[in-house]
DNA sequence: GTGGAAATGAAAATCATTTTCATTTGTGAT
DNA sequence: ATCACAAATGAAAATGATTTTCATTTCCAC
């Protein structure tokens, strides 16, 4: 079932590794390419599950898509202009996984974000 | 131009101070009071606009609010049941604003989950 | 080739949020 | 009390992202 689409893979990464699923079609359109909305959608959830992409949220609500690296890390988004910061979690990870345990839980993730206004805004 | 209805703000208090729109208006409703949904989504803006409440998204993109400066938590979610636990974040407020800070940003907040499987699932 | 599973996309459905606009309410002046 | 006018309200329509439906096409294994 691998729905990731090269094409929309490709894209994304064309677009500086941060687009919203509608950027992304719109500048596959502008490229003559050939594709529908939908299938942009489900390459991107499909890019998303096999971890190869991240999600984050702007701040109307819109889902936006860029490139993961690979090890697992945290986001400093500014709230302004949405400049973001990969951030290293140490201190979380091992905090998330301690609570999880302590409460009797297995398979134990987490999410995490941080957001503020830049120095730039 | 003082939209933040008290009722808004007060349904807002009651709910544990984490609610989306559409659960403060269906809260309302089904306590009876006569509002419309236009005017809880004005409210909230207008709270927002003096930074009464802040406001955060979830993972589905829904605009949640709450309390401004109130001791904000964080969940330990059951991905099987949705079972939650209510966690102190002593750890994460204090790397958060560190790591923040570390980057010049300003106004830094931060919204952390941790979820895995409950004991009982 | 043939058949069935997976991929595709147009159109419709969903859902939160915003806008429009007609109506009601509150307020202050007379 | 009455009038006038600004602000508040909410029903209904509009918007916009995302998801679902479903009929069609593409791909492969046989």
């Amino acid at each position: 079932m691998s729905r990731s689409n090269p094409r929309v893979l490709s894209t994304l990464e064309r677009a500086g590794g941060f687009a919203s699923a509608q950027e992304i079609y719109r500048l596959m359109q502008r490229e003559g390419e050939s594709i529908g909305l939908t299938t942009v959608y489900r390459a991107l959830q499909s890019l998303v599950n096999d971890k190869i992409v991240d999600v984050l949220r702007r701040d109307d609500g819109e889902a936006i898509y860029r490139l993961c690296g690979e090890a697992h890390h945290h986001h400093l988004v500014c709230k302004s202009c949405g400049d973001t910061v990969e951030i290293e979690g140490g201190a979380i990870e091992k905090w998330a996984k301690g609570v999880g345990e302590e409460y009797g839980f297995r398979e134990v993730g987490h999410s995490a974000e941080i957001f503020g206004i830049c120095a730039k805004c």
